[in-house]
DNA sequence: ACCTGAACACCGTTCAAGT
DNA sequence: ACCTGAACACCGTTCAAGT
């Protein structure tokens, strides 16, 4: 006969992925130790072991899964630097989009710091200015990014306007023409804004 | 004999303003309908007779609370009216921090869809350029607001580097000196950040 | 109209026990 | 070392009942 159940034993990684599954799928608000348990094949108390701090060690766990990002360091100017870890950290963010509220209010640790420090040694290196000026560019960058995938986020959530609802109709402006908006509009928007931001970013 | 309990009666709003000073001071998790109940003296079942749709219409109406921003109409330029927004925005969210992540993460309706209609005109109304040009920019200094806000959030709850975790402690680069960052040195920062991004948004 | 009480189907977490 | 089962103190929400 075979064998029970753990046909391949829990670990971090699974933990971690099995989790981001159900809270992209089904929200944050529904991803329970006990289901997760259970799409692990495993009673929930097993995550305890693995997970000494319960779930609160999962949520910083998620969060730094989406945060932690990496850039190769190039011999580009320091605006391509910047445009390559805001390209990566959006693209992070976008992929889990069930942990960003996890991700935009959980202080940064681990691997999460290291990318943030990684980002503006390579800025101060590739010719941006002293340190405190590369803190500043980091800073900027890092909300922009994040702001900007709160927003895109938020409008995937948007009601189209129905027909009926001429109230909520009358608010949506040009700027909402309404509904949900097409990924490549969203991505547009981000490359408009992030030039925006490294033109001011580059005069004084 | 004095009258039993409801020396004044419930309402939404004394809802709403109970629900973000639990928010507030012991984290959304801990926002509970029963906990609540109790904070207004009431059983947590009396709730739902204002707010038919439970908790999550209590998520949503604090979600608006806090992005729900009114600015007068002035007749400075576009960079002045941006600058009034974008105070008023980050002011409304981190007088709540409790709430931030509904206020990133629910799409915004009523009240908040109204501010970002009025940001839009008030700003093309002032020389921003056309609708579209008008929206790009909103867009642009909502994601710079409200990821702003996410990192002071973030930064206030970064741990001090305490003496024995040299691992941490050499994480922290000049950017993050450690330990929390007073008041000041956030606005500052916003407001570096949110020049550049103005000087960015002028240029074509 | 507004609130209560009891009940139901879940939660996170602990702890002793199994293998 | 790793997982289970039972138990405890909570959750959100429904529904009939009170005033």
């Amino acid at each position: 006969m075979p064998a029970k159940r753990p046909a391949v034993p829990l670990s971090h990684e699974r933990i971690i992925e099995a989790a981001l599954h159900i809270a992209d799928g089904q929200g944050l608000r529904r991803l329970t130790m006990r289901r997760l348990g259970d799409a692990l094949q495993v009673e929930a108390m097993a995550i305890y072991h693995h997970l000494p701090r319960g779930k609160e060690a999962l949520m910083d766990a998620l969060a730094e899964h989406v945060t932690a990002v990496t850039v190769e360091p190039s011999d580009g100017g320091w605006q391509e630097i910047a445009r390559a870890w805001a390209h990566a950290g959006r693209s992070a963010l976008l992929e889990h989009p069930g942990v960003l509220a996890l991700a935009l209010t959980k202080p940064p640790q681990g691997g999460a710091l290291m990318a943030i420090r990684e980002q503006a040694e390579q800025l101060a290196a590739s010719g941006l200015g002293d340190a405190a000026r590369a803190a500043q560019a980091v800073r900027t960058l890092r909300a922009y990014v994040m702001g900007s995938v709160a927003v895109e986020i938020q409008r995937s959530g948007w009601a189209a306007p129905t027909g009926g609802d001429e109230d909520e109709q009358a608010l949506l402006p040009a700027l909402a023409s309404g509904g949900a908006e097409p990924p490549e509009e969203a991505a547009a928007a981000f490359e408009r804004g992030l030039e925006a931001l490294l033109r001011g970013l580059s005069r004084t």
